[in-house]
DNA sequence: TTATCATATTTGTTATGATAAATATTGACT
DNA sequence: AGTCAATATTTATCATAACAAATATGATAA
């Protein structure tokens, strides 16, 4: 039924699958149409019938379309198909997976981070709500208290990363907010954190664990009081400070990061955290 | 067969997939087996025992992996899945579709460009091997001549962003090097890109059109030479010129951006391209 | 030796039909 | 009016069978 491709060439001319034929087809008719999330394709029947392939192709082509996050799709009345905005954990996820193999380490992603997070800052303390002011603060006092177990250690390290998820909830760039939230992601990931959690960074180095936690409180509190005072330039300088400092515990507890593919699921958030 | 899910409470409590659950265990296995990019995995029919799925469930599975860039399948002797890197063209893609319907603008863009790609240029002026400056030279060249048609004019423009797809080569700082590369790439599929390509830009503001050529011509000038001389400090300065110059041209061109998803395959390169 | 062809293997696609699970709707009952 | 249960709809999965297409390998011929 599909066309034979040349072979002799060297180059690779075999014809796209038919699954991904379809998937094409149909990405193009969303961005034709200007579909929005939410409207609804056409059932699986009718898809297979529009399209002139089984229902085995089909199922692999929404799969495909699935995986990309471009559409969901639900059982019952109603149901079937129907476009979603590629939601950020998804591409997050997706992302990651390409860093799986290239050895990230703690040094490259703080080289960014030390370039975006403090522009972040500043442009979040002009936006920044009464209601994520307290968020701010709420995780701010969770890590204030020492720390009785290992697992609260780490909710305290992961809650100073939901810090910084707030600041790219306010920011009004999303290119830069994702950034953002993107290396936070990695570093709540990656294997310095896995170490408090497991214990070994407290066994390996207890005074550093410590420091990190202190400094970080340090800064947090620091940064708070400038984001009250809606100082965007003070918010900068603060911030920058604070990574640095932090570059330094981490890379000092680990060099080496991101061992393991992210979860499916969003990793486990403190309180503080909106979304 | 699955077992059945709690109604009743507000939360989607179904059931992951078949599939998805078995696209979980085999990512798993490849992370804890540390399987490398080349190792084959079962072939398909044994997959499919191995789960206790059917054919078309154990099939979308590996659809999902291979949507995901994280295995390759083939077919004939020898054929099946086989672990694969993530190819960065395929990362590019997945995450452009997460901005599809973002509305990013060339402002939010380049808020970012500009702090970013002056540090990608500084680090690569440490690392640039003599092939890699004679590529930069020929994208230069390229778009030394004035261009006779609009098809030239838009093949300067892209080979004006090859230029910096090779400083990224050119940096061992991968992660750096991706978020300039995915930039690079959002805005060769930028509207303004493609109006000039349409002829859209000539006609609504030539001027405008002319002195984005030329000082971008004059701008990669002066980088190459300061590469050549090996000179971060100075890479770094006028790269930060380059782009805060190249924005205002782009905005003022246009305000909107990002309209189409990213094509599947990688957009025409000029020669100048290496990979 | 090199080029070409035949073959076996494995995925890709089609086809069909049946059962299970999720869910919106409807209607009955309180 | 509101709660609950039956129902209908639609996807999810399973099972099976057959043919098409791609490709590595080995055999054959120039």
């Amino acid at each position: 039924m599909r066309k034979a491709a040349l072979h002799k060439t060297g180059v690779p001319t075999s014809l796209p699958k038919r699954s991904d034929m379809v998937v094409e087809q149909i990405k193009s008719w969303i961005a034709d149409e200007g579909l929005n999330p939410g409207d609804r394709l056409p059932q699986e029947k009718e898809l297979m019938h529009h399209f002139g392939v089984s229902k085995g192709t089909m199922r692999e082509a929404l799969k495909s379309l699935e995986v990309q996050g471009l559409i969901r799709v639900s059982t019952g009345p109603k149901g079937g198909a129907s476009v979603a905005s590629v939601s950020l954990q998804r591409s997050m996820q997706l992302l990651a997976n390409y860093f799986y193999f290239q050895d990230l380490t703690l040094r490259q992603i703080y080289a960014v981070r030390r370039l975006l997070e403090p522009e972040l800052a500043a442009a979040a303390a002009e936006y920044l709500t009464e209601a994520e002011l307290d968020a701010l603060e709420k995780s701010v006092t969770l890590c204030s208290h020492p720390p009785t177990d290992r697992d609260m250690e780490h909710r305290q390290r992961l809650a100073e990363l939901d810090f910084h998820d707030i600041l790219a909830n306010a920011c009004r760039n999303e290119y830069l907010a994702f950034n953002c939230r993107f290396m936070n992601s990695l570093l709540k990931n990656c294997t310095v954190i896995k170490k408090i959690y497991s214990g070994e960074a407290q066994r390996a180095s207890p005074a550093r664990v410590r420091k990190l936690a202190a400094d970080g409180l340090r800064a947090h509190l620091a940064l708070l009081a400038a984001f009250r005072a809606r100082d965007p330039a003070r918010v900068r300088t603060l911030m920058l400070e604070h990574i640095v400092e932090a570059e330094r515990h981490m890379v000092a507890l680990e060099a080496v990061v991101v061992a393991r593919f992210m979860d499916e699921r969003p990793a486990r958030r403190s309180a503080a955290a909106a979304e």
